[in-house]
DNA sequence: GTCTATAGAAGGATAGAC
DNA sequence: GTCTATCCTTCTATAGAC
């Protein structure tokens, strides 16, 4: 069995995705992670927040691990970008239109009301925008170009997640990866690559 | 001063849009709308839960009756589209990013959580949805394409939401808006209008 | 360092005085 | 129908036994 930090780490991601911060308790964590509930304060300090913030960022990056993992699956950067919304669109129904972003909710619940959880958010967000805006550079579009193009893509993807979960749908997907494949190959042909 | 009932759910959608439902509690409630705490009961039988709901179709209604005036209120269905995600943007900054979309916050708490609320925030998208694919209709637009293209502009809206309020900026608005008015616009050329 | 017990505040909900 | 007082649960957090 992993560590009794890292089953606390997991149990808490999953449990953001679905229920979001305020919606998810400490008492219900560790009941999860089989874990007793002074083991939250032993390794994690700060209690609920220090938990969260970590957890935002450990999110964040292994999503992102997964965006890299299928970009360089695929042939180009075009139908990588189409292949990451397919994807989404499966694992969303999959898992009955529970598993979308895994940082989303948390992400809008602590925007007002808690800074230091904001911020994490935020150093994510930014560091999909700018890895997604390197591969674009890597395909030959300006870095301007390139780091629109990145929020475009990420915009639709957030807002297609959204639609998607509540409509119980997957047409928000297609349509928002229909869009972004047509963006990035337009840029692609503007930029002369 | 305005009857209990609405300053309750005046109040309520306010602190939804910034705190969330779980976010939100019913002392809070009661205690800004200045309402004694047994007018919750006595106006919203079914408590939190129908509280909610009629919030969620409220704000709803609300909010799409500001994208009417706007549209109304603009040129053409291109122009008015851009001064939408303009004002949008103005909003956001003028509100310290706290006033975005009335319920993206509530729809993501509740998607995966509670069924009967879920079902509000997918009427309202889907109103939404409907709404605007009738007025690309009205300017020119085949249903089937001013229905994806209504889907990608509220995608791009929604998912910018997101990161403008976590990064504390305007660019995503900008970004998702350019590329708004610009898919819009070649739909129309496309369709002939 | 693992785990239990409990404190103290806030949550939703109810009963009933006026 | 306005308003208060209170119930029970759940929340985060802490203290301390082992």
């Amino acid at each position: 069995m992993a560590p009794t930090r890292d089953r606390i780490l997991d149990t808490t991601a999953e449990l953001f995705r679905h229920h979001g911060y305020t919606g998810t308790g400490l008492k219900q964590i560790v009941a999860e992670a089989s874990a007793p509930f002074g083991s939250i304060y032993h390794h994690f300090p700060g209690g609920k927040e220090q938990l969260g913030g970590e957890v935002i960022r450990r999110s964040g990056r292994m999503y992102y691990e997964l965006f890299e993992l299928i970009m360089d699956q695929a042939d180009d950067f075009v139908s990588g970008v189409g292949d990451f919304f397919a994807g989404a669109a499966m694992t969303l129904e999959a898992t009955d239109y529970a598993d979308a972003c895994p940082i989303a909710t948390v992400a809008l619940e602590v925007a007002s009301t808690n800074e230091p959880l904001r911020e994490a958010t935020a150093e994510v967000f930014e560091s999909w925008i700018a890895g997604a805006a390197e591969r674009g550079v890597a395909a030959g579009l300006s870095p301007e170009r390139a780091r629109s193009v990145a929020v475009e893509i990420l915009c639709l993807l957030e807002g297609a997640f959204i639609f998607c979960r509540a409509l119980r749908t997957t047409e928000a997907l297609a349509v928002a990866g229909a869009r972004a494949v047509e963006s990035v190959s337009e840029a692609l042909g503007a930029d002369g690559a």
